[in-house]
RNA sequence: UGGGGCGUAGCCAAGCGGUAAGGCACCGGUUUUUGGUACCGGCAUGCGAAGGUUCGAAUCCUUCCGCCCCAG
């Protein structure tokens, strides 16, 4: 282990506020994982006034000792001692009954409407930027900071959203959704670090979460099983259904609710003695019938988008789109007006694979987040 | 009970005397703050059953069992 030799960029300027910080106040979402917990210790060690918040999101018991959740049982008490630990205020609040109605409702009524739902965006726009936000200001705090790796770089036109320093952590993806007003508010000390920098920060003030998981999977599901979720809030998502060739309409086989699929799948079918894989190609919501085909069938030219959102100017610069969290962007044209809750279509250059209604398709013009929107519907290529 | 064909892993299927290809499915791993994808790995001591021939049989012979087709 070398020693700690990680020079720190000076406060001011990872929190983006003027200098000095004495004086100001900043308020801190802290989950109870090892990247927000160092973002209170940056926060703490700035000078500034800091204050813990720790939203408790769903019922303690749902994740007993559950490693790498976040924001409940024992990660609240991880915010708490690490609060404790740095000398800065923390408080919890609950937000169990709007988060089951923002996010974990939400998520299973997506599902049963033959969409693949992405809860953490939901999560981030409605919890912690705008509920949190809301609190913050409340605190009369002059900016709220989170441990998100994302990059909150000043642009002549304003605060932009760029990716994280670290593409291997860049969270970008789910953050397209942060207005202008929220980007103006928000910091993210975080965007410029790698993770192991963050871990040695961590170790290097004696947190308790220093070597803590990272998380992962959905932090409402406990143990991977997300459809067991979607069918103890909305039990008629166990209903069964016909698997259905997407061209010839022949009836293949029968599968046990349209909640385990999604566009682009291609385990769990079940259904052998092909030439060549068969992938989910659709979900017929109202027949409750999965839409099975060869991979070629995925090809889609375009999608349409609602909902949107645009952070800042869109810019005279070749954009590309990432429809998935794990992909590379890809070279798309927009057709139609980006933002303001608007719908608009992207034109991918060359054809993409695996696009699913309900995922999001976000917007880069390099290495900034331009915007994005949920996938309503694809165009076959 | 006339004639013909077929029975190889969950499914499709190669092999036609030399010691069980491949694909699909499934399982595991890697990747990953969503679901998936992709990639890597695993997956028939046995070829419908029982005998026989042979140094050696899924492959040849016999009988039996089970399907399918044509004809009655």
């Amino acid at each position: 282990m070398t020693q700690s030799a990680i020079t720190l960029p000076d406060p001011a300027e990872l929190f983006q506020l003027a200098a000095p910080l004495a004086g100001k106040r900043i308020v801190v979402a802290m989950s109870g994982g090892v990247d927000s917990s160092v973002v209170a210790a940056l926060a703490a060690r700035s000078g500034a006034e800091t204050i813990g918040v720790t939203l408790q999101l769903y019922d303690t018991g749902a994740a007993p000792g559950r490693k790498g959740a976040c924001c409940a049982g024992d990660d609240i008490r991880d915010a708490r001692s690490v609060a404790d630990r740095l000398g800065i205020a923390h408080y919890i609040v609950d937000h169990e009954s709007q988060f089951r109605e923002e996010v974990v409702e939400r998520f299973a009524d997506d599902y049963l409407a033959g969409r693949t739902p992405i809860p953490c965006i939901r999560c981030n726009m409605g919890p912690k930027f705008t509920d949190l936000f809301q609190m913050a200001r409340e605190l009369g705090a002059d900016c709220l900071a989170t441990g998100h790796y994302v990059r909150r770089a000043l642009g002549p036109a304003g605060p932009e959203l760029h990716r994280a320093a670290d593409p291997a952590r860049d969270q970008s993806y789910f953050l397209y959704a942060t207005t202008e007003a929220q980007l103006d508010y928000l910091r993210f000390p975080l965007g410029g670090l790698p993770k192991t920098a963050v871990r040695q920060i961590a170790e290097a003030e004696g947190l308790r979460v220093a070597a803590k998981p990272d998380s992962q999977d959905i932090c409402f599901v406990p143990d991977g099983d997300y459809a067991k979720v979607v069918r103890a809030v909305r039990p008629e998502g166990a209903e069964g259904g016909a698997i259905v060739h997407a061209t010839s309409g022949a009836v293949l086989g029968q599968h046990r609710g349209i909640i385990h699929f999604t566009v682009g799948q291609r385990r769990g079918i079940e259904i052998g003695g092909q030439p060549e894989p068969l992938y989910v190609t659709g979900i017929d919501a109202s027949n409750r019938q999965v839409l099975v085909g060869p991979r070629r069938l995925l090809a889609v030219s375009a999608a349409r988008i609602v909902e949107t959102n645009r952070i800042g100017p869109l810019p005279d610069l070749p954009l590309s789109a990432k429809v998935r969290s794990l992909a590379k962007p890809v070279p798309v044209r927009i057709d139609g007006h980006l933002g303001d809750g608007e719908t608009c279509t992207l034109r991918f250059e060359s054809p993409e694979y695996g696009v699913a209604p309900g995922q999001a398709a976000v917007i880069y013009a390099g290495e900034r987040v331009v915007g994005g929107g949920w996938i309503e519907e694809t165009e076959a290529a």
